[in-house]
DNA sequence: CCGTCTGGGTACTGTCCAGTGTAGTACCGA
DNA sequence: TCGGTACTACACTGGACAGTACCCAGACGG
């Protein structure tokens, strides 16, 4: 499988391939990283990853990190500071995934003929993609620790769902321009748009876990009703 | 003030009278409470209550909740036999409001004739509620915790956001059967119309916290827009 | 005035956990 | 062969915190 392209039970994560925290001293030294700390490093980012999703920050030991890592607790601690910034680099590695995802929405849009057709798709893609189990997982990750780490969260935010809309609403704006659409207010649409397909969904799947994720059919019929509400607001008279 | 109408910065809590996990052995004895119980419990819930929207829950200490209410430990454990009670017992306790809303809501809408404006005050009624601080604090507390207590989040959710969806679709469908409103799909329509009216606003504040509500000018335009959109997909060729 | 009963206060226990110190081991390049 | 570096194992510290044992005070009945 392509290494690029997430599937359903996993999340790509980059984590900075430079130690942090020990910047000071160091003065820029061997390039070809050691292949131990490589292999220690990927293996302690994915299991916090995991153990993160699946049990949240306070619930998830560094022990546990460690044993699942198959690693030994020092180690963590000789290639993360502490529990916080391992923490933080991987939502932040994280969050690569959904930049990619908006850059791709924005472009899908950008010169098509068949607005309802694009559309439809752009809608369709957007709700599997935020239904996917593990970025459910993220979303309710992130929030629930908002208030331990309220910069992260508004990073986060910043960079994957309000991306999305300003990606999105650029998009909306070009077919705006070309007389496809009435857009008066780009981002206002853009949300419209956005809510109208998810807004439930998410809602629901917020206090209820990925379980709650609608069946295949459902999405396409909140897909299709979404886009339908919006194309007759924002259809040109 | 009236005690039935909540304040920015207040939740009403109701929580049950009877000591819980000790019905085992009473014969219910003297039905005249103790006013220094009933003196402790009210303490201790309003503690408790600012505490966990304030901090969260694993980050509230029992002895912050005993210091707050300027009450002993032993008090807070002889009136709630354990954290996890108190705090359940709390957040359906709050609940109580909700549904009151959820209630209000669909009456408000039963047999209106001017659709455009009812539904115009029904959205800025609507958002008002949905930004308060202290429901803004709720959501973000009770979602967090659905790691830890998912029957809870599911129980809130279901006579909360999911109650007020119900509602407003009951009352769309009304509206439909006489003919003011083209209503196909009555659940489907309530989540359109309360997705566009408040959607954003709600995903920004999950991650940003109370701090990102707009003002009341920016939420007037949100309401307003939200239900313009509604109208032109719902209302009758 | 006395015994008892109940709620409340203080001090404690047991546990969990983040983070550290240390001594030894495997591997790598010179 | 030697020195350096990363990893392991393991014990340990310090602190936080849920829950409890035990005693005191005051109300109330006799």
């Amino acid at each position: 499988m392509d290494p690029v392209e997430p599937q359903d039970d996993e999340l790509l994560v980059r984590v900075p391939l430079r130690t942090p925290g020990r910047g000071t001293a160091a003065p820029d030294r061997d390039r070809t990283e050691d292949p131990r700390v490589l292999r220690s490093r990927a293996a302690i980012v994915e299991a916090a990853t995991g153990l993160f999703l699946e049990r949240g920050y306070v619930d998830t030991s560094v022990d546990d990190i460690a044993a699942r890592a198959a690693v030994s607790k020092r180690t963590v601690y000789n290639n993360f500071t502490d529990k916080e910034r391992l923490f933080t680099d991987i939502v932040l590695g994280v969050t690569a995934t959904a930049e990619r995802f908006a850059a791709e929405l924005a472009a899908a849009l950008a010169d098509v003929d068949d607005v309802s057709g694009a559309l439809h798709d752009l809608a369709r893609e957007h709700l599997a993609s935020v239904t996917r189990p593990q970025v459910v997982r993220l979303r309710r990750l992130i929030s629930a620790e908002s208030g331990r780490f309220p910069d992260l969260a508004r990073e986060y935010h910043r960079r994957a769902p309000e991306r999305v809309i300003v990606a999105l609403a650029g998009a909306l704006a070009g077919l705006g321009g070309r007389g496809l659409l009435r857009v008066p207010d780009p981002r206002r649409a853009a949300e419209h748009l956005a809510f109208l397909v998810v807004g439930a969904t998410l809602d629901r799947v917020m206090f209820e876990g990925e379980a709650a994720v609608p069946p295949a059919a459902e999405l396409e019929a909140l897909a299709r009703d979404g886009v339908e509400v919006f194309l007759s607001a924002y259809t040109p008279a």
